[in-house]
DNA sequence: ACCCAAGTGTTTATATGTAAACAGGTTGGT
DNA sequence: ACCAACCTGTTTACATATAAACACTTGGGT
């Protein structure tokens, strides 16, 4: 930005170049970890529901919350998810313009969504897509270390209102 | 949408009221957990570190970047944190502006980032944050535990290929 | 009967993520 | 010496995420 008088060699400006200590990067650091899988997994999914059925990770989560929860309003869904309600509301137009899903009047203002026959196909032909992903991701694990897994992401689920509180 | 006579009884117009079997939003399903704890920990780190230093999470990740490998270039940092090109470059140029980071000429075109000592400094700071998120999530599990998880989302990460490839 | 408070889903504005197009510089072959 | 292919980082256009504001409905208190 200011004076680059050298060629390409080591500045002299009190730049650092030696290393720091840091984990944050490295395969140690759990969080690491997690965000890539999560990510990895979500790309995949995503790209195959687009080009099997052209529809996003959003619009199959919410299907797949109704067909778990049949009769769900909006906002339940959205807290069932840990779902944006804008973006179950999008999801939920999507769903019901493709007449995968319908209404039926609810409690006050709200609506009941239920699947329609054509949504149950639909859910019935995405769910291996994601079961198929979770399966790629455990195949080098024996039936034991999967119990295990289980076991310990429970317990780092059970920190996660300490993360959103912050305090400790 | 249709016929909506009934007050807001069940529907008899083949809407389907029966839950499904559907393992994929229950604590069972594995990439639930992981996205839910990965989203947790960002949302976390993301709103300490703006509230603390007005910097984003990606302003972080290639300030940290740079503190483990000084001197590499946007492309190598690109590929090191697995992050798209236009987000390193909008990062850097943030870092650039805040005096965080400094470049020398590189190869062809490129150029070698590093960390001012400001930059240093900030990082020094910043990095008690990032651990302190994995520390919370981490204080229910044992050292062996800790041990175990790591182990295992090792073999986990190993699968992230198959699941870009899609080759079963 | 009225009005306030709370809850519904939608819309809006803003921020961020993604991928492709892009301009410039460098390399290497003929 | 030239031109084509490549690699750098940036810009652009588009898709998605987030949070606040919004209109509408309902229920309860007075």
């Amino acid at each position: 930005m200011s004076d680059e008088t050298a060629s390409r060699a080591t500045p002299a400006d009190g730049l650092v170049t030696q290393p720091l200590d840091d984990v944050v990067d490295s395969d140690a650091f759990i969080p690491r970890l997690l965000a890539l899988l999560s990510n990895a997994l979500v790309w995949r999914e995503s790209m195959l529901l687009r080009q099997e059925f052209s529809l996003g990770t959003n619009d199959w989560r919410v299907l797949s919350a109704l067909g778990v929860r049949p009769g769900s309003s909006a906002t339940d869904v959205s807290e069932f998810l840990v779902m944006n309600k804008a973006v179950v509301s999008k999801a939920v137009n999507v769903l019901i313009s493709r007449h995968l899903i319908a209404s039926t009047e609810g409690p006050r203002g709200s609506r009941h969504l239920f699947l329609t026959p054509a949504g149950a196909d639909m859910h019935n032909r995405m769910l291996p897509i994601s079961l198929a992903g979770e399966d790629i991701l455990l195949s080098q694990l024996s039936p034991e270390e999967v119990a295990q897994l289980r076991v310990l992401l429970g317990k780092l689920m059970d920190q996660i209102p300490r993360l959103a509180g912050e305090k400790t």
